[in-house]
RNA sequence: GGGGGAAUUCCCGAGCGGCCAAAGGGGGCAGACUGUAAAUCUGUUGUCACUGACUUCGGUGGUUCGAAUCCACCUUCCCCCA
């Protein structure tokens, strides 16, 4: 995987097109799509994390969706790993890759972020730790991190506790304070000559009109089915990454009884649209081509989206 | 027809004479993000010429140095008796 690998990413919020720009994107430039996507990575879960169906998909080859066991957690490195073997092996072929998802921890991995530390997870140390910011609060935890780490803690809230955990963690592990084991990772040049296409609306409303739209569908296509075969099977433990998937958790509490189904309709849209605004959030920092969706109010077809983009790289 | 209760900032909801632009929650908006990331966390949320001023607590009029808080009437809603 050299540097001046060419690859084109596609990122924006969810129900912003990014699925249809990919294909016609791979399309035009004769490429093969990786999705970026925490969830669509799991098996078996293709309606509420509106995996690309075969219709949509148009012959072109998509990588990265469908393949991990849900029971297993997957992480960033793991998809850095995978998706870089993935990337190279397209690019081998004479082929472009178009990286198509929407989240910003492992684009910026994959992107940007040289590698990870050698510091990986420990289950164990884990549970110690939640359990001492249960006990004592999050403040005695996060004192124990300024202790060994006073950078790291100046950074991170002491009321996230999953981050001062997992910097805690780090250390345990390697005996590396966070902030010596994040800057030796840190690879000087990037990867990758990536493009990034990034997807927005000028009016808010559009795309949470949209999402109403999006989740109204996953339940008619069966949403409710699909986590009840999961949950069936035992593929969605509650410890799992899986479990967290919007739609999925939700869906899952109804199943249980626990709230009506209107209810976790609107659960789920209200906590899709949160989740499209972090992506916002995130996606604004990207230089690249940002391209809006609509023109005045009307929707661009994927088309005319992927000539605009086509055109500025 | 009679009796009782309630109207609070986008929503729910506390406040019951000064410390109230008004707790708390929800929602909205903005932000952070290096092995859980569709996760986790932070800030902000009446207006402005913003260490201060101005307009808010159903409406009108009172009491008071001072009212979201007390009184009168009005409007709307809820409950009970008929």
């Amino acid at each position: 995987m050299g540097e001046n690998v060419k690859v084109i990413a596609v990122v924006g919020p969810t129900a912003s097109g990014k699925t249809a720009l990919g294909v016609r994107l791979a399309e035009l430039l004769g490429g093969e799509v990786v999705s970026c996507d925490s969830m669509q990575i799991y098996r078996g879960m293709k309606i509420g994390t509106a995996a690309p169906t075969e219709e949509e998909v148009r012959g072109i080859p998509h990588h990265m969706i469908g393949f991990c066991d849900p029971r297993r957690n997957y992480s960033a490195a793991d998809y850095v790993d995978d998706a870089s073997c993935v990337i190279a092996d397209i690019a081998d072929r004479g082929k472009t890759p178009v990286i198509v998802g929407g989240t910003g921890l492992y684009l910026d991995s994959l992107l940007f972020i040289g590698s990870f530390s050698e510091a990986g997870e420990d289950p164990a140390v884990r549970e110690e730790l939640f359990r001492i910011a249960g006990e004592d609060g999050p403040s005695s935890l996060h004192a124990m991190l300024r202790a060994i780490d006073p950078e790291a803690a100046e950074k991170i809230h002491e009321n996230n506790v999953k981050r001062v955990v997992r910097a805690i963690e780090v250390y345990r592990l390697t005996g590396k304070t966070k902030t010596e084991a994040d800057r030796e990772a840190l690879a000087p040049a990037p990867r990758y000559d990536a493009t990034v296409v990034t997807l927005d609306f000028e009016d808010r409303a559009t795309l949470y009109g949209r999402i109403e739209k999006r989740v109204d569908k996953m339940f008619a296509d069966g949403l409710e089915d699909e986590v009840r075969g999961l949950l069936e099977r035992g593929e969605l433990p509650d410890s799992s990454t899986a479990a967290q998937a919007i739609g999925y958790r939700e869906t899952a509490a109804m199943i249980r009884g626990v709230i009506g189904r209107d209810e976790a309709k609107e659960l789920i849209k209200k906590n899709t649209r949160n989740y499209a605004k972090r992506q916002l959030t995130w996606f604004r920092r990207y230089d690249g081509i940002k391209l809006f969706v609509e023109d005045g109010g009307v929707i661009k077809t994927a088309d005319e989206l992927a000539k605009e983009a086509i055109e500025r790289i």
